[in-house]
DNA sequence: CTGAAAGCGCTTACAG
DNA sequence: CTGAAAGCGCTTACAG
C-alpha cells in the first residue's frame, strides 16, 4: 500500500469552486447528461482540462453499486496459449469499458485460492479463470460464494457455472481422420495423461475415429507422459517395442508432437518421411519446426474474446441457467503428417 | 458496467449488527488491531466467516486515499518475452498485496493511451509500460500528470520516469567475445535496424568487444534486415558476397539466428560445423533448434519482479530522482557456435 | 476495550 | 437547468 500522495487530488469539489457551481452539476457534466446548459458544458469542461481532473472511478462504482472491473486468473501466463487468450479477454473487456485485474497462479492451486480471494476483494463484477491442474470446485465455491459470476477456461470444473472449451474431442477425431485418409491403420496415441480431461476428450476423438474407420483400437500404441518436450522424447522408443510398429501418431499437443518428432531422428526416423505425426494447439513453433507440424488450431486470442464475451452477457442476465460453450477446432496440414506409405507400412 | 446484485452485498454494517457492535470494532477485527479483546474477535470472526463476508478493499482505499493497484501495460502479450514479463510482475505484485490491472496495446500507439486512460481512472498506486513502439512521451506526460509514478521497461521514453533497460550492449559483447575465443576474426554482425535502439545498442557492444581484441571493424559485414526469421534467412547470402568471407556472426536476435541457420543450410552450410552464430533473447525454440542456439538470455520474468520491485521501492520513496537500471545479461553457449575451425577459416 | 461522528470522491432522487 | 442532502462501505481520531 502507498503513503498518501504528496500532491492531493483534484475532485470534483475542486472543480466545482472554481467554476461556482454545484459537485452535483459537474457530475453531470462528466456523464454527459443532457440536462446542463451547453454554456456550463464548456466552462467546466475547460477547468476539468486545466486542473487534470482524473475520474476516480472507484468511488463512483461504490456510490453506484457496480463494478467495472472483471478478474481474470490463468494458470499458466509464461504457456503463450494462455498469454494469447489473456490477451484476447483484456482486448474485448477493455472495448466493453471493463478494467481487468490480473492474477496468475503457475498452476498452483494454494496460489489459486490467495489470488482470487485477493482479487475478489477488489470487487469484480465477474471472473474468468482458466483452473490450476487439481482444482477443487468446493473451495472455489465457498470463495466466490454465489454473488460473483464465472466462466471457467479450457478444464471442467463443474458447479453451476458457464464453461467455455475447446472442442477436444472433434480436433482429435480430425487429425485421426487426416491420418487415416493418409492411408495410415496402425495409428498411436501419443502423450498426456489419462486424468487430465483434455486428455481423455482427445482420446475419445481419436477412438471414435478410428471406430468409424473400422480400424482396432491397439491398447500398447496409447502411451501416456507428461505433456513436455523432453519427456515425449524419452517415451519415443515406446512406440517401436513391438512389430509390426504404429506409423503415425496423433500426439496429445504440440510439445509432445515436438519432442517425438526430436526422439524420431534421434532414432534415425523422420517425421513427415517414414512417420506421421500431428500436434494440438498451433504453437507458433508449430509453422517453423522441421519439418512443420500438423496440428489443431483453436485460436486462443478468440477464445479469450468470446470468453470476455460470454462473461458480460453473463453480468447482464444473471438469472439463466450455466451455459457451456464448446469452441471450434480447426485442422492445419502440414508437412509433419505427408508420409508417402510404402506398400508394407501400409 | 453491471446492473446492482440481486442479493445485496454482506457488509461490515451486517456483521456489526449480528454481534451487537459498532461497526467501527469490526473494523479494528479485520485489520488485526491488538486492541479488541479476543473473545469479541472470536465472535466477530465466526460471524465474518458465517455470513461470508468480503471485505471491500476499493472502500477501503478511499477512505484511506491509499492504492493498492499497479497498472501494468503490455505492448505485445503474445510475444512470449512479454508474456513471461507480465507473469513476473503479476506474482511480485501479488506478493507485496498489491493487485495487477491489465492492459495490453497491441503496438499501438493510440490504443495505449486509451487503455492508460481507463486503467488511470482506477486509481492505480504506479504504472509499469512497456511501451509500444513510436510511443509520444509528451503525450503519455498529459495523461499521467505527476502524481503517478510509472516505471518503463525496455524502450527509452526520456522524461523523468524510471527506466529499466535490458543489458544490450554487455550482453552482444558477451556474445562477440565468445567468438572471439573461439578463434574467430571474421565476425559479422547481422540483422536488426539501425533506427531502432536495442539495436544499435548490441552493435555497440559488437563493436566494443572487437575493438577490445583488435580486430578491424568490416562495414560489408554489419547487415541489416528485419528482425524476422524470413527476412534474416534472405539475407544470408549477403554474408557471402565477398572474399574471404566471415565465419561467424552475432545476430540481433534468436528469430535472426534461426533464419540465418535456416538461410545456411540452404546453401550447403551448417552453423555449429563451419559457421558460428549466436542469437539473442533465448527464446524457447533456442533450445531445441538443429543445433541448439548460443545465445543471450535476459530472463523475463526475473526482469518482471524486479520491474515490480522497483515501482513499488518509487511508491514508498517518490521524492529521489528517477532511476535506470540495466538489467544483467548471461550468456548460453550450446552448439551453434562451437565450430572447431580449419586454419585456413581462422 | 468499544462507540459516535465525520469523511474519502462520487451519484441520485428530490426540490426549486 | 442547478443545488442541498443523503449515502455507497469503509477508517480514524476522539471520547469514554
Amino acid at each position: 500500500m502507498t503513503a498518501p500522495a504528496a500532491r492531493p487530488r483534484v475532485t470534483l469539489a475542486d472543480i466545482a469552486t472554481a467554476c461556482d457551481l454545484s459537485r452535483a452539476t459537474i457530475s453531470l457534466v462528466l456523464r454527459g447528461s443532457p440536462l446542463v446548459n451547453a454554456e456550463t458544458r464548456a466552462r467546466v469542461e475547460a477547468e476539468l482540462k486545466r486542473q487534470g481532473y482524473v475520474y476516480h472511478r472507484g468511488a463512483a462504482n461504490l456510490r453506484r453499486k457496480v463494478s467495472s472491473a472483471v478478474a481474470l486468473v490463468i494458470n499458466d501466463l509464461s504457456n503463450p496459449f494462455f498469454a494469447e487468450f489473456a490477451a484476447g479477454v483484456d482486448e474485448a473487456l477493455a472495448d466493453a469499458g471493463y478494467v481487468t485485474l490480473l492474477g496468475s497462479t503457475g498452476e498452483s492451486v494454494e496460489r489459486q485460492q490467495a489470488v482470487l480471494a485477493s482479487l475478489l476483494e477488489h470487487d469484480p463484477a465477474g471472473v474468468i479463470l482458466s483452473p490450476a491442474e487439481g482444482s477443487d470446485a468446493a473451495r472455489l465455491r465457498t470463495l466466490l460464494g454465489t454473488r460473483t459470476p464465472m466462466l471457467v477456461f479450457n478444464r471442467e470444473l463443474g458447479q453451476d457455472w458457464d464453461f467455455l472449451s475447446l472442442d477436444n474431442v472433434r480436433g482429435a477425431r480430425l487429425a485421426t481422420e487426416h491420418l487415416i485418409a493418409q492411408g495410415h491403420r496402425r495409428i498411436a496415441f501419443f502423450g498426456g495423461h489419462q486424468d487430465s480431461s483434455s486428455c481423455r476428450q482427445r482420446r475419445e476423438g481419436y477412438r471414435a475415429a478410428l471406430a468409424a474407420a473400422g480400424i482396432a483400437l491397439e491398447p500398447q500404441w496409447q502411451i501416456e507422459c507428461a505433456p513436455t518436450r523432453l519427456e515425449a522424447a524419452g517415451q519415443t522408443a515406446a512406440l517401436f517395442v513391438r512389430d509390426p510398429a504404429p506409423t503415425a501418431a496423433v500426439c496429445y499437443n504440440d510439445a509432445v508432437a515436438l519432442g517425438l518428432m526430436a526422439g524420431l531422428s534421434s532414432r534415425g526416423r523422420r517425421a513427415g518421411h517414414d512417420f506421421a505425426v500431428t500436434g494440438f494447439d498451433d504453437i507458433p513453433e508449430a509453422s517453423v519446426s522441421a519439418p512443420p507440424l500438423t496440428t489443431i488450431a483453436v485460436d486462443p486470442r478468440a477464445r479469450g474474446r468470446q470468453a470476455a464475451e460470454l462473461i458480460l452477457r453473463r453480468l447482464h442476465d444473471p438469472s439463466t441457467s450455466p451455459i457451456a460453450t464448446v469452441a471450434p477446432a480447426r485442422l492445419l496440414v502440414r508437412a509433419s503428417s505427408l508420409v508417402v506409405l510404402s506398400g508394407d507400412a501400409a
